[in-house]
DNA sequence: CGAAAGCTTCGGTGGACGCCGAAATGTCCC
DNA sequence: GGGACATTTCGGCGTCCACCGAAGCTTTCG
């Protein structure tokens, strides 16, 4: 039994641009091909390959061959959770170009972090939530009883959720905000997508919030999402 | 406004032994002169003078000049939970030798996790408070009105720390169990100290149980140490 | 003030690795 | 089955950096 941790490998699986790209596009949740996430990240696609491997040993990402596609994705919670704190050390990568700002404009209005809401729509929701009494606490937030009956009635599986943690609050890169997460955050975000309130965009990167998502939030919490 | 994190720089600070062996001994939140910290890691003066600068440039360590010392430290609570939250990804690294598995064992049996009691120690009471009804919930711990009171009784601040966060439940390294955290956490930690409940080993890491810390938690919850 | 201690800076060396293009492997489609 | 596609493996090149000893700087002590 030893306490210490050797944090060399991991290390030296972030350590370079390639990588570190791609983490952060695969840190939406889902998952994707080798060729793709070259071509995001500017490199051919044998070094791509290799940065991979690399990541893949380090236990970071799983591969899944499915055809003459093998796709990648991170390989869990607990690493989505290292490298999201991990984020709160790290330096904002720059974005220049008018087409790359829009986009990353985009992200922070939306998306998923790895299995929870996240961005502007995840901290506008989470203080909805809190103003409504359904979520109490100010960093750790915990679900009241009226939280559960209004979620149970949005088809949100609370009762799943609560067999295991319930609710982590987790900060935002972009908002420095709180917003929901743990196992009620997951199940939240599952909801959204299956209601079909929130819609990945074709990208995989960011979420396009539908009319119906739209409506449901203005509706029951009075939150008007800045235009489409 | 970017949501992507660029994780090169701390992931070349992490990369080295030398610079995780440093990292690791900072965990426990004491500060470090250079000369002690090169001398454990096995590396020269002067190699562990470029890696500091390493980290101190990279923000996971700050640098306070006393005299003719250096003293290093974790740079904040949010790089001792990013390591924390990385740790649980990252291999244990092997002990061998009688001495040094002497070392773990002990470091294992109680030691301070940045600002707040970890090792067996801090699951003990842990486990000893939920028991008792101080503390509710499994992975998400509330402090619970008597709890306050019982908290209070033993001179910890729990009203100073109720202004922030109160409760994190971080999983331990070698214990893999969730231990009280966040700032209540720390006043509790801070309260051991402060009592003489226990006291830093003269090494600096892990913490020796004095008798009046084996009464206490004997007398208040039942616990037994393992001997001296 | 001189010597010792603690630490950092500098110069040099060896190994590790990020990068690519070309070739090899495996898969799909006609 | 043949040809296009997706990906990996291989070989080679250039760069970066971890390491040390020696020298330099600052503080402490006699």
């Amino acid at each position: 039994m030893t306490r210490d941790r050797d944090f060399t490998a991991l290390g030296r699986a972030l350590s370079t641009p390639a990588r570190s790209t791609f983490l952060n596009l695969l840190m939406d949740g889902t998952r994707r091909p080798a060729g793709e996430l070259a071509q995001a990240a500017g490199v051919s696609a044998s070094t791509a390959s290799e940065h991979l491997g690399v990541l893949v040993d380090a236990g970071l990402v799983t591969r899944e061959s499915r055809g003459r596609h093998r796709y990648y994705s991170l390989a869990g919670r607990e690493v989505a959770t290292a490298l999201e704190s991990l984020g709160m050390v790290a330096d904002a990568v720059l974005v220049s170009g008018y087409r790359r700002s829009r986009r990353a404009e985009y992200l922070a209005a939306a998306r998923f972090c790895y299995d929870h809401l996240a961005g502007r729509l995840g901290t506008a929701l989470t203080d909805a939530w809190v103003r409504a009494g359904w979520l109490a606490g100010r960093d750790e937030l915990a679900l009241t009883d009226p939280g559960a009956v209004g979620l149970r009635e949005l088809g949100v599986d609370v009762d799943g959720a609560a067999h295991r943690p319930t609710t982590r609050a987790c900060l935002d890169w972009t908002e420095r905000r709180p917003h929901l997460a743990g196992a009620l955050g997951s199940a939240v975000g599952t909801r959204f997508l299956e209601a079909e309130w929130v819609t990945r965009h074709r990208s995989g990167r960011g979420l396009d919030v539908t009319a119906a998502g739209r409506d449901i939030v203005r509706e029951s919490w009075g939150l008007e999402l800045p235009g489409s």
